[in-house]
DNA sequence: ATTCTCCCTTTAGAATGTCTTAAGAAATGA
DNA sequence: TCATTTCTTAAGACATTCTAAAGGGAGAAT
């Protein structure tokens, strides 16, 4: 789960990133509106957290360009206390959820939460392909009907999978979702190899096979 | 996929080479203007990406040699922060689309990326012709409507005859588009042979035949 | 028409690079 | 602390790519 992080106040900013870091997102920010333009022209985030008052532009404008560009990703908008209508209009344009400032930092995680379930899955608990079902709840998968409990990377490594069926998946690209691009890039990728092994054994161990197929020199593709 | 990185910066340039290179794009570089010039005259590449500021004269007058040479790469800017003037220019001259320094790799990538599909593909997810059509997304080939999986190459090779369509390409072409500029001009290429034989039994096996025709003493072409 | 040269086809196997797997070290968290 | 998860490492298996070589055919020269 990629989040973008849209926040002027350095300190609130870096508070933010590090506390849904420590909840295992990859977080990326801006702190400003043309940053903050320039990033959602290049990445799908699944969640884009804004706060309305931003130097460069309005928010709101940029909740229209998110709207315009990539009408998946869940908006939560940060607002000050007094500012109700921006908030609505906030809501108008599309976005998810508001929270006011000050706030405490696990209820934003909980409503980034809340925004995730409901966006990207449309109000469902679970998103489920052919026997393999994720129970975003819980964080478990429910293989051929019976839970099966996973890491935490095992967990996002399939719905990166899941989200993702039936396209190519670089090694890359898989290290660059789950770990954030802060990895070195001369790194070889070989932990990938690891999880998706713990995956397949995991998931094979439950009676469901060949969802998960390498494509050599390419990357792999899930589906049948 | 061919791409022209020019760049003066000799660390940033031999990274983004490196990145693009992981991404299984083919890279050529050129360090200054006149270096540049040289290459866009002798090979028409996917995507061209320019740094502005250059020793020996300005990214802009590379963009318009471009625009008039190969009017179908892809062009992308790279900028300063503060030369806001230079990128607008830039996109008036025809670019399309522009990076700010100092950027993470994978923007790069994907801005690459979305350039090639919007001057390419037009946001398909496929390309077709007749009976053989190509799968972006999962990579294979899909053949009298059966899927065909293809290895890198053959997919590299089948792809580049389906955008060149009714066109002759030598196997110096070929070679060049496949594998770069390290290869040895004075190479015999017999590999390409070994490649088309494989690609030709892969499309005659799914029961497609006669699109690949060989042109004595000129190389290949690709059609009925 | 015949011969010669060069280009292409095809095949087999060597070299290369990628993936699988497992075991253990390091990090994280209860 | 101990248990669990994540990362590192390495050996071996495997797919792909490249090399080399033999044979067939096209076009040019005689």
């Amino acid at each position: 789960m990629k989040i973008l992080i849209v926040e002027d106040e350095k300190e609130l900013l870096a508070d933010i990133k590090s506390y849904l870091e420590a909840q295992k997102f990859v977080c990326e920010t801006a702190s400003n509106f043309f940053e903050a333009e320039d990033k959602i022209a290049v990445y799908e985030y699944d969640v884009t957290i804004v706060d309305i008052t931003l130097p460069g532009g309005s928010g709101l404008d940029l909740i229209n360009k998110l709207k315009e560009l990539n009408p998946a990703t869940g908006i939560l908008i940060i607002s000050a206390k007094n500012s109700l209508d921006d908030k609505i209009k906030g809501l108008d344009l599309g976005a998810d959820d508001y929270i006011t400032k000050p706030f405490h930092l696990s209820e934003l995680n909980s409503r980034v939460n809340a925004v995730i379930r409901r966006r990207h899955f449309n109000g469902q608990s679970s998103i489920k392909f052919d026997e393999i079902e994720l129970d975003f709840k819980a964080k478990h998968a429910i293989l051929k009907g019976k839970q099966v409990s996973l890491t935490k990377k095992e967990y996002d490594l399939l719905l990166f999978f899941v989200i993702n069926k039936n396209r190519v998946l670089t090694k890359e690209a898989i290290a660059e979702h789950l770990w954030g691009d802060n990895i070195d890039l001369v790194d070889s990728f070989d932990f990938v190899y690891t999880h998706i092994n713990n995956l397949r054994k995991k998931i094979s161990n439950a009676g469901v096979n060949n969802f998960i197929h390498s494509k050599y020199g390419l990357g792999y593709i899930f589906g049948y």
